[in-house]
DNA sequence: GCACAATTCAAACGTTTGTTTTAATTCCTG
DNA sequence: CAGGAATTAAAACAAACGTTTGAATTGTGC
């Protein structure tokens, strides 16, 4: 086994469980161990186990924020060419659908987008800044989206609101591959994910526009 | 120091710190040592440290379940007595509107609704079964009512936009209280709770009767 | 004020944690 | 094929964890 394989062995499986058991509860032992790789490889190759976090996320957030900012961006130079402001449901859809389909494109990566999910709810700080720092620059162009899409719409009420997606998207995200109990104490249902991005799109598209009373 | 006196300060000091750092971060030495109480104190009232946390959530979660459920039974006796299905803004409210004010009515609660918005979100087991089995109930006549107010829509569009609606309420719970940098650097405004539950609510409403298409 | 229960206390238990160390092994280049 | 760098391996480190113990202390009913 190569170096390339040890690293990447250990990001997934790192992954995995930080993603389901959450960063404090997944020890060293349990990732190396289901990795086959030793114990002190992780401070080889990362340096300490916030390191091997920092890696985990960067791995494919970067790549997805380019996706997202690049929707972002088009959606604002074609309603510049045509004049108008852009459209609410365009903004949103452009944050969401790349999103949710990096699940399906790329293998593996359903374990991240459940991580990335719980990072926005997460209050613990190692996991919350680390996570902030990364996504800052996409969230800033999505609320300045926002702002030319709804005008009229004070700074309060743009921000809460932009939590109340934040809020829909990522427990969207958390709940997606994740088997979880509603009442009747059945699963989830299956879930498409055209589908699912279509509903989650609309939904939001309509609370965002909601005239305030 | 009587024995309620150290019973209550290990609660409110463990509702905090488990709000704040998560159940698996935060230490019982922590607790004990902030509350003025000595380690073994949670397990002489306790038995364990999921037992402290089961009795975080139980003191609170009980009544405001109670709360909630009051509201959401009045919603439908009152569009029963006048032969119409409810209102998906009513059932919204009704759910929404006791568990924000909850915050400032009861004082030391704005740790408590902290913690369980991300009780929510756990993806850890010792939390959210512990969670689940005391919500299951509220839950479930939630998503009934909402099946009376939108006799249209599919099993499984319900039971999706009822999780978009969790996501936000819980994301809202979770950020209320608790300094969340925004993109520009700067913190959440300051939320005026009637104003927000009216916000939030009317977000979730247009969510919810959003057009399929 | 005495006796008995309830509570608090300091100390230690065995595990598990992230991290470090040092030696053995593998890999690649000249 | 030799040699130096890169990687893996086993072992130990101190610190922190939840939990338990048994004695000291406090509170309560007679």
């Amino acid at each position: 086994m190569s170096q390339a394989d040890t690293k990447q062995r250990i990001l997934d499986t790192a992954e995995h469980y930080f993603a389901h058991g959450g960063f404090h509860n997944t020890s060293l032992r349990t990732i190396t161990h289901e990795a086959s790789a030793n114990l002190a490889a992780v401070h080889y190759h990362f340096g300490s186990k916030e390191g091997l976090l920092e890696a985990v996320l960067l791995r494919r957030l970067e790549p997805l924020n380019q996706l997202r900012e690049q929707h972002l961006l088009a959606v604002r130079t074609d309603a510049r060419q045509q004049g108008r402001p852009p459209a609410v449901h365009d903004i949103l859809h452009a944050f969401i659908e790349p999103t949710l389909h990096y699940r399906e494109r790329h293998d593996g990566s359903q374990d991240f987008i459940t991580l990335i999910g719980k990072a926005f709810l997460e209050t613990d700080d190692t996991v919350r800044r680390l996570f902030i720092r990364h996504i800052e620059t996409t969230l800033r162009l999505l609320l300045d989206l926002l702002g030319e899409a709804l005008p009229q719409m004070g700074a309060n009420d743009l921000f809460w609101r932009l939590q109340f997606v934040l809020g829909a998207v990522s427990h969207t995200m958390c709940r997606t591959g994740v088997p979880f109990l509603i009442p009747q104490g059945s699963l989830a249902p299956p879930c498409n994910t055209d589908n699912l991005i279509q509903q989650l799109t609309l939904f939001v598209t309509a609370g965002m526009e909601a005239d305030p009373k």
